[in-house]
DNA sequence: ACCTGAACACCGTTCAAGT
DNA sequence: ACCTGAACACCGTTCAAGT
Protein backbone atom coordinates (compact mmCIF):
# COMPACT_ATOMS: atom_id res chain seq x y z
CA UNK A 1 0.00 0.00 0.00
CA UNK A 2 2.74 2.72 0.72
CA UNK A 3 4.98 1.51 -1.71
CA UNK A 4 4.30 2.11 -4.75
CA UNK A 5 6.42 1.49 -8.12
CA UNK A 6 6.94 5.21 -9.80
CA UNK A 7 4.20 4.50 -12.59
CA UNK A 8 1.93 3.15 -10.47
CA UNK A 9 2.06 5.78 -8.34
CA UNK A 10 1.96 8.34 -11.34
CA UNK A 11 -1.05 6.23 -12.17
CA UNK A 12 -3.15 6.39 -9.44
CA UNK A 13 -2.55 9.91 -9.18
CA UNK A 14 -3.84 10.78 -12.44
CA UNK A 15 -6.67 8.86 -11.56
CA UNK A 16 -8.07 10.37 -8.51
CA UNK A 17 -7.38 13.90 -10.35
CA UNK A 18 -9.80 12.88 -13.11
CA UNK A 19 -11.98 10.82 -11.04
CA UNK A 20 -12.45 13.97 -8.56
CA UNK A 21 -13.45 16.12 -12.06
CA UNK A 22 -15.97 13.68 -13.75
CA UNK A 23 -17.36 12.64 -10.08
CA UNK A 24 -18.24 15.97 -9.50
CA UNK A 25 -19.26 16.81 -13.22
CA UNK A 26 -22.05 13.69 -13.50
CA UNK A 27 -22.03 12.19 -10.22
CA UNK A 28 -20.81 9.05 -8.09
CA UNK A 29 -22.71 6.94 -11.20
CA UNK A 30 -20.19 8.29 -13.61
CA UNK A 31 -18.36 6.08 -16.30
CA UNK A 32 -15.51 3.97 -15.14
CA UNK A 33 -14.17 2.81 -18.55
CA UNK A 34 -14.95 7.15 -18.99
CA UNK A 35 -12.32 8.33 -16.30
CA UNK A 36 -9.82 5.41 -17.11
CA UNK A 37 -9.80 6.84 -20.80
CA UNK A 38 -9.24 10.55 -19.92
CA UNK A 39 -6.58 9.26 -17.53
CA UNK A 40 -5.04 7.83 -20.35
CA UNK A 41 -4.91 4.62 -18.73
CA UNK A 42 -6.03 1.10 -19.36
CA UNK A 43 -9.82 0.03 -17.51
CA UNK A 44 -7.82 -2.83 -15.89
CA UNK A 45 -5.57 -0.42 -14.49
CA UNK A 46 -8.42 1.39 -12.52
CA UNK A 47 -9.63 -1.57 -11.16
CA UNK A 48 -6.28 -2.53 -10.01
CA UNK A 49 -6.15 0.45 -8.07
CA UNK A 50 -9.65 0.43 -7.00
CA UNK A 51 -11.19 -2.66 -7.35
CA UNK A 52 -14.50 -1.50 -6.38
CA UNK A 53 -16.23 1.94 -7.60
CA UNK A 54 -16.76 1.83 -3.63
CA UNK A 55 -12.86 2.21 -3.25
CA UNK A 56 -12.55 4.66 -5.84
CA UNK A 57 -15.30 7.13 -4.11
CA UNK A 58 -13.75 6.60 -0.75
CA UNK A 59 -10.59 7.99 -1.82
CA UNK A 60 -12.18 10.84 -3.68
CA UNK A 61 -13.93 11.84 -0.81
CA UNK A 62 -11.63 10.71 2.03
CA UNK A 63 -10.17 14.20 2.58
CA UNK A 64 -12.86 16.04 2.67
CA UNK A 65 -14.34 13.93 5.24
CA UNK A 66 -11.68 14.00 7.84
CA UNK A 67 -12.29 17.71 7.44
CA UNK A 68 -15.98 17.27 8.14
CA UNK A 69 -14.87 15.41 11.43
CA UNK A 70 -12.42 18.03 12.58
CA UNK A 71 -15.26 20.63 12.02
CA UNK A 72 -16.91 18.95 14.10
CA UNK A 73 -14.56 19.35 17.03
CA UNK A 74 -14.07 22.55 16.44
CA UNK A 75 -17.40 23.46 16.45
CA UNK A 76 -17.45 22.15 19.83
CA UNK A 77 -15.22 24.38 21.34
CA UNK A 78 -16.39 26.92 20.07
CA UNK A 79 -19.82 27.27 20.13
CA UNK A 80 -22.78 26.31 22.00
CA UNK A 81 -24.58 22.56 22.04
CA UNK A 82 -27.65 23.72 19.54
CA UNK A 83 -25.80 25.92 17.33
CA UNK A 84 -22.74 23.46 16.96
CA UNK A 85 -24.97 20.89 15.92
CA UNK A 86 -27.39 22.88 13.51
CA UNK A 87 -24.18 24.57 12.00
CA UNK A 88 -22.50 20.86 11.64
CA UNK A 89 -25.38 19.74 9.71
CA UNK A 90 -25.40 22.52 7.37
CA UNK A 91 -21.84 22.21 6.63
CA UNK A 92 -22.40 18.32 5.86
CA UNK A 93 -25.05 19.02 3.74
CA UNK A 94 -22.71 21.55 1.93
CA UNK A 95 -20.22 19.27 1.58
CA UNK A 96 -21.84 16.08 0.56
CA UNK A 97 -25.00 17.21 -1.33
CA UNK A 98 -22.78 18.67 -4.90
CA UNK A 99 -22.07 14.75 -5.71
CA UNK A 100 -24.82 13.66 -7.01
CA UNK A 101 -25.56 10.20 -5.65
CA UNK A 102 -23.38 10.69 -2.63
CA UNK A 103 -25.96 10.69 0.39
CA UNK A 104 -27.44 7.69 -1.09
CA UNK A 105 -23.86 5.85 -1.86
CA UNK A 106 -22.78 6.83 1.68
CA UNK A 107 -26.39 5.58 3.33
CA UNK A 108 -25.88 2.34 0.98
CA UNK A 109 -22.10 1.71 2.10
CA UNK A 110 -22.87 2.13 6.16
CA UNK A 111 -25.09 -0.45 5.98
CA UNK A 112 -22.76 -3.09 3.72
CA UNK A 113 -20.01 -4.05 6.05
CA UNK A 114 -16.54 -4.08 4.41
CA UNK A 115 -17.14 -1.10 2.71
CA UNK A 116 -14.43 1.03 2.39
CA UNK A 117 -17.08 4.14 1.97
CA UNK A 118 -18.35 2.92 4.79
CA UNK A 119 -15.59 2.42 7.29
CA UNK A 120 -14.34 6.21 6.04
CA UNK A 121 -18.10 7.14 7.21
CA UNK A 122 -18.31 5.58 10.93
CA UNK A 123 -16.19 8.07 12.22
CA UNK A 124 -18.10 10.86 10.73
CA UNK A 125 -21.58 9.24 12.37
CA UNK A 126 -20.01 9.24 15.52
CA UNK A 127 -19.27 12.55 15.15
CA UNK A 128 -22.50 13.50 14.62
CA UNK A 129 -23.84 11.30 17.24
CA UNK A 130 -21.75 12.83 19.86
CA UNK A 131 -22.85 16.58 18.43
CA UNK A 132 -26.48 15.38 18.84
CA UNK A 133 -25.97 14.26 22.50
CA UNK A 134 -24.71 16.99 23.73
CA UNK A 135 -27.78 19.35 21.96
CA UNK A 136 -30.69 16.88 23.31
CA UNK A 137 -28.88 17.19 26.79
CA UNK A 138 -28.37 20.59 26.35
CA UNK A 139 -32.40 20.75 25.81
CA UNK A 140 -32.45 22.51 22.39
CA UNK A 141 -32.89 19.51 20.33
CA UNK A 142 -36.43 17.19 20.36
CA UNK A 143 -35.18 14.06 22.73
CA UNK A 144 -37.05 11.59 20.32
CA UNK A 145 -35.09 11.70 17.19
CA UNK A 146 -32.40 9.30 16.29
CA UNK A 147 -28.88 10.57 15.02
CA UNK A 148 -29.55 7.87 12.36
CA UNK A 149 -33.16 9.42 11.41
CA UNK A 150 -31.45 12.79 11.23
CA UNK A 151 -28.09 11.68 9.39
CA UNK A 152 -30.93 10.31 6.74
CA UNK A 153 -33.03 13.48 6.21
CA UNK A 154 -29.97 15.50 5.99
CA UNK A 155 -28.75 13.87 3.15
CA UNK A 156 -31.91 12.80 1.50
CA UNK A 157 -32.18 16.90 1.83
CA UNK A 158 -28.91 17.81 0.60
CA UNK A 159 -29.41 15.37 -2.23
CA UNK A 160 -31.69 18.07 -3.55
CA UNK A 161 -28.95 20.29 -4.36
CA UNK A 162 -27.96 18.49 -7.56
CA UNK A 163 -31.37 18.94 -8.71
CA UNK A 164 -32.94 22.53 -7.58
CA UNK A 165 -29.93 23.72 -6.69
CA UNK A 166 -28.10 24.59 -3.64
CA UNK A 167 -30.59 27.01 -2.08
CA UNK A 168 -33.66 25.18 -2.47
CA UNK A 169 -31.71 22.78 -0.23
CA UNK A 170 -30.87 25.24 2.15
CA UNK A 171 -34.53 26.29 2.39
CA UNK A 172 -35.70 22.64 3.22
CA UNK A 173 -33.10 21.98 5.44
CA UNK A 174 -33.95 25.33 7.73
CA UNK A 175 -37.48 24.00 7.55
CA UNK A 176 -36.20 20.13 8.52
CA UNK A 177 -33.90 22.22 11.45
CA UNK A 178 -36.79 24.24 12.85
CA UNK A 179 -39.03 20.97 13.02
CA UNK A 180 -35.96 19.49 15.39
CA UNK A 181 -36.05 22.71 17.90
CA UNK A 182 -37.53 21.91 21.16
CA UNK A 183 -40.63 24.01 21.58
CA UNK A 184 -40.10 26.40 23.60
CA UNK B 1 -54.67 6.05 -29.71
CA UNK B 2 -58.02 4.72 -28.94
CA UNK B 3 -58.11 2.48 -31.47
CA UNK B 4 -56.02 -0.41 -31.54
CA UNK B 5 -55.39 -3.83 -33.40
CA UNK B 6 -56.29 -6.50 -31.28
CA UNK B 7 -52.69 -7.92 -31.04
CA UNK B 8 -51.25 -4.85 -30.19
CA UNK B 9 -53.90 -3.75 -27.44
CA UNK B 10 -53.08 -7.07 -26.04
CA UNK B 11 -48.74 -6.76 -26.08
CA UNK B 12 -49.50 -2.99 -24.50
CA UNK B 13 -51.44 -4.22 -21.79
CA UNK B 14 -48.68 -7.12 -21.25
CA UNK B 15 -46.07 -4.94 -21.48
CA UNK B 16 -47.68 -2.47 -19.44
CA UNK B 17 -48.64 -5.13 -16.44
CA UNK B 18 -45.31 -6.26 -16.64
CA UNK B 19 -43.50 -3.05 -16.43
CA UNK B 20 -45.61 -2.03 -13.46
CA UNK B 21 -44.01 -5.11 -11.65
CA UNK B 22 -40.76 -4.75 -12.42
CA UNK B 23 -40.67 -0.93 -11.93
CA UNK B 24 -42.06 -1.48 -8.36
CA UNK B 25 -39.01 -4.30 -7.51
CA UNK B 26 -36.54 -2.79 -8.92
CA UNK B 27 -37.09 1.15 -9.17
CA UNK B 28 -37.75 3.62 -12.42
CA UNK B 29 -34.34 3.06 -14.09
CA UNK B 30 -35.51 -0.99 -14.74
CA UNK B 31 -34.21 -2.36 -17.93
CA UNK B 32 -36.63 -1.80 -20.71
CA UNK B 33 -34.67 -5.03 -22.63
CA UNK B 34 -35.67 -6.91 -19.68
CA UNK B 35 -39.47 -5.26 -19.34
CA UNK B 36 -39.53 -6.43 -23.13
CA UNK B 37 -38.42 -9.74 -22.86
CA UNK B 38 -40.57 -10.76 -19.91
CA UNK B 39 -43.68 -9.30 -21.72
CA UNK B 40 -42.70 -11.67 -24.37
CA UNK B 41 -42.21 -8.64 -27.39
CA UNK B 42 -39.17 -7.62 -29.24
CA UNK B 43 -37.68 -4.76 -27.57
CA UNK B 44 -39.14 -2.13 -30.52
CA UNK B 45 -42.36 -3.23 -30.15
CA UNK B 46 -41.56 -1.85 -26.60
CA UNK B 47 -40.41 1.66 -27.90
CA UNK B 48 -43.47 1.56 -30.55
CA UNK B 49 -46.62 1.86 -27.61
CA UNK B 50 -43.73 4.11 -25.17
CA UNK B 51 -41.27 6.05 -27.33
CA UNK B 52 -39.60 6.87 -24.17
CA UNK B 53 -39.15 5.75 -20.69
CA UNK B 54 -40.79 8.78 -19.43
CA UNK B 55 -44.23 7.64 -21.41
CA UNK B 56 -43.65 4.12 -19.89
CA UNK B 57 -43.69 5.31 -16.58
CA UNK B 58 -46.39 8.22 -17.27
CA UNK B 59 -48.41 5.31 -18.40
CA UNK B 60 -48.37 3.42 -14.88
CA UNK B 61 -48.36 5.84 -12.37
CA UNK B 62 -51.18 7.54 -14.29
CA UNK B 63 -54.13 6.08 -12.60
CA UNK B 64 -52.41 6.49 -9.06
CA UNK B 65 -51.68 10.02 -9.78
CA UNK B 66 -55.57 10.53 -10.38
CA UNK B 67 -56.62 8.58 -7.49
CA UNK B 68 -54.51 11.17 -5.07
CA UNK B 69 -56.10 14.32 -6.88
CA UNK B 70 -59.14 13.23 -6.23
CA UNK B 71 -58.01 12.23 -2.75
CA UNK B 72 -57.60 16.15 -2.48
CA UNK B 73 -60.47 17.10 -3.30
CA UNK B 74 -62.04 14.63 -0.96
CA UNK B 75 -60.17 15.96 2.08
CA UNK B 76 -60.62 19.48 1.01
CA UNK B 77 -64.28 18.88 1.82
CA UNK B 78 -64.24 16.65 4.83
CA UNK B 79 -61.69 18.22 7.08
CA UNK B 80 -59.57 20.91 8.50
CA UNK B 81 -57.18 22.79 5.90
CA UNK B 82 -54.46 22.34 7.93
CA UNK B 83 -55.50 18.21 8.47
CA UNK B 84 -56.42 18.18 4.75
CA UNK B 85 -52.72 19.66 3.80
CA UNK B 86 -50.70 17.21 6.15
CA UNK B 87 -52.66 14.28 5.53
CA UNK B 88 -52.52 14.70 2.00
CA UNK B 89 -48.76 15.32 1.99
CA UNK B 90 -48.00 11.93 3.91
CA UNK B 91 -50.50 9.92 1.37
CA UNK B 92 -48.76 11.45 -1.81
CA UNK B 93 -45.59 10.29 0.23
CA UNK B 94 -47.03 7.37 0.70
CA UNK B 95 -47.85 6.71 -3.21
CA UNK B 96 -44.63 7.74 -4.00
CA UNK B 97 -41.94 6.91 -2.11
CA UNK B 98 -42.16 3.12 -3.13
CA UNK B 99 -41.13 3.60 -6.33
CA UNK B 100 -37.41 3.57 -6.21
CA UNK B 101 -35.88 6.71 -8.11
CA UNK B 102 -39.33 8.25 -8.82
CA UNK B 103 -39.82 11.22 -6.96
CA UNK B 104 -36.35 12.16 -9.08
CA UNK B 105 -37.72 11.00 -12.13
CA UNK B 106 -41.20 13.61 -11.51
CA UNK B 107 -39.07 16.24 -10.48
CA UNK B 108 -36.91 16.33 -13.87
CA UNK B 109 -40.24 15.64 -15.57
CA UNK B 110 -41.73 18.35 -13.94
CA UNK B 111 -38.96 20.55 -15.68
CA UNK B 112 -38.79 19.36 -19.47
CA UNK B 113 -41.53 20.40 -21.80
CA UNK B 114 -43.30 17.97 -23.30
CA UNK B 115 -43.02 15.35 -20.74
CA UNK B 116 -45.48 12.95 -20.56
CA UNK B 117 -45.09 12.48 -16.83
CA UNK B 118 -44.51 16.12 -16.17
CA UNK B 119 -47.94 16.80 -17.81
CA UNK B 120 -49.24 14.07 -16.05
CA UNK B 121 -48.28 15.32 -12.59
CA UNK B 122 -49.29 19.17 -13.30
CA UNK B 123 -52.65 18.95 -12.15
CA UNK B 124 -50.80 17.08 -9.04
CA UNK B 125 -49.14 20.57 -8.60
CA UNK B 126 -52.14 22.76 -8.78
CA UNK B 127 -53.92 20.61 -6.24
CA UNK B 128 -51.21 21.04 -3.37
CA UNK B 129 -50.73 24.24 -4.41
CA UNK B 130 -54.12 24.78 -3.43
CA UNK B 131 -54.57 23.21 -0.33
CA UNK B 132 -51.02 24.62 0.94
CA UNK B 133 -53.25 28.03 0.38
CA UNK B 134 -56.13 26.91 2.24
CA UNK B 135 -53.73 25.71 5.11
CA UNK B 136 -51.42 29.07 5.00
CA UNK B 137 -55.11 31.24 4.64
CA UNK B 138 -56.60 29.51 8.20
CA UNK B 139 -52.73 30.81 9.79
CA UNK B 140 -51.62 26.62 10.52
CA UNK B 141 -49.14 26.77 7.90
CA UNK B 142 -46.21 28.71 8.30
CA UNK B 143 -46.84 31.92 5.36
CA UNK B 144 -42.75 31.97 4.31
CA UNK B 145 -43.19 28.21 2.58
CA UNK B 146 -43.68 27.71 -1.48
CA UNK B 147 -45.57 24.98 -2.43
CA UNK B 148 -42.67 24.34 -4.86
CA UNK B 149 -40.20 23.77 -1.89
CA UNK B 150 -42.64 22.19 -0.47
CA UNK B 151 -43.21 19.32 -2.53
CA UNK B 152 -39.41 18.99 -3.61
CA UNK B 153 -38.82 18.25 0.29
CA UNK B 154 -41.79 15.60 0.58
CA UNK B 155 -40.64 13.78 -2.65
CA UNK B 156 -37.36 13.76 -1.08
CA UNK B 157 -38.18 12.92 2.11
CA UNK B 158 -40.41 10.30 0.60
CA UNK B 159 -37.80 8.54 -1.53
CA UNK B 160 -35.83 7.49 1.82
CA UNK B 161 -38.37 4.42 1.87
CA UNK B 162 -36.83 2.45 -1.13
CA UNK B 163 -33.68 3.14 0.77
CA UNK B 164 -34.34 3.25 5.12
CA UNK B 165 -37.94 1.68 4.98
CA UNK B 166 -41.19 2.92 4.84
CA UNK B 167 -40.85 3.26 8.84
CA UNK B 168 -38.03 5.95 9.14
CA UNK B 169 -39.31 7.66 5.65
CA UNK B 170 -42.72 8.72 7.88
CA UNK B 171 -40.72 9.74 11.14
CA UNK B 172 -38.42 12.04 9.43
CA UNK B 173 -42.18 13.55 7.25
CA UNK B 174 -42.83 14.12 10.72
CA UNK B 175 -40.63 16.09 11.58
CA UNK B 176 -40.75 18.34 7.93
CA UNK B 177 -44.17 18.60 8.81
CA UNK B 178 -43.33 19.75 12.18
CA UNK B 179 -41.35 22.17 10.90
CA UNK B 180 -43.48 23.51 8.26
CA UNK B 181 -46.16 24.59 11.83
CA UNK B 182 -46.71 28.26 12.80
CA UNK B 183 -45.13 28.33 16.38
CA UNK B 184 -48.33 28.96 18.33
C1' DA C 1 4.77 -5.54 -9.96
C1' DC C 2 2.30 -3.56 -12.86
C1' DC C 3 -0.12 -2.57 -17.32
C1' DT C 4 -2.99 -3.81 -21.26
C1' DG C 5 -6.67 -4.91 -24.50
C1' DA C 6 -9.66 -8.43 -25.67
C1' DA C 7 -13.62 -10.94 -24.06
C1' DC C 8 -18.16 -11.56 -22.01
C1' DA C 9 -22.58 -10.31 -20.81
C1' DC C 10 -25.18 -6.72 -20.45
C1' DC C 11 -27.51 -1.87 -21.68
C1' DG C 12 -30.54 2.00 -24.64
C1' DT C 13 -31.98 3.18 -29.09
C1' DT C 14 -32.79 2.91 -34.10
C1' DC C 15 -33.84 0.93 -38.50
C1' DA C 16 -34.51 -2.11 -42.45
C1' DA C 17 -37.12 -6.00 -43.35
C1' DG C 18 -40.95 -8.79 -42.55
C1' DT C 19 -46.36 -9.97 -42.04
C1' DA D 1 -50.48 -1.31 -38.78
C1' DC D 2 -47.77 -3.57 -36.32
C1' DC D 3 -43.88 -6.70 -34.99
C1' DT D 4 -39.08 -8.24 -35.11
C1' DG D 5 -34.15 -8.99 -34.57
C1' DA D 6 -29.94 -7.23 -36.01
C1' DA D 7 -26.97 -3.31 -35.58
C1' DC D 8 -24.53 0.39 -33.21
C1' DA D 9 -22.36 2.48 -29.53
C1' DC D 10 -22.00 2.17 -25.10
C1' DC D 11 -21.48 -0.07 -20.09
C1' DG D 12 -19.07 -3.02 -15.80
C1' DT D 13 -16.00 -6.61 -14.86
C1' DT D 14 -12.54 -10.27 -15.52
C1' DC D 15 -8.57 -12.58 -17.33
C1' DA D 16 -4.74 -14.21 -20.14
C1' DA D 17 -0.80 -12.25 -21.99
C1' DG D 18 2.69 -8.94 -21.96
C1' DT D 19 6.90 -5.97 -19.83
Amino acid sequence: MTELRADARRNREELLDVARQVIREQGVDASLRDIARRAGVGIATLYRHFPTRDDLIAAIIGEGIQRLNARAAELAETKPPGEAFEEWLSYMASRIGPYHGLPGAIHDALTTDGSPLGILCADMMDVGDRLLTRAQTDGVIRPDVTWPDIFTAVAAISAIATQSGPDTSTRILDVYLDGLRTNP
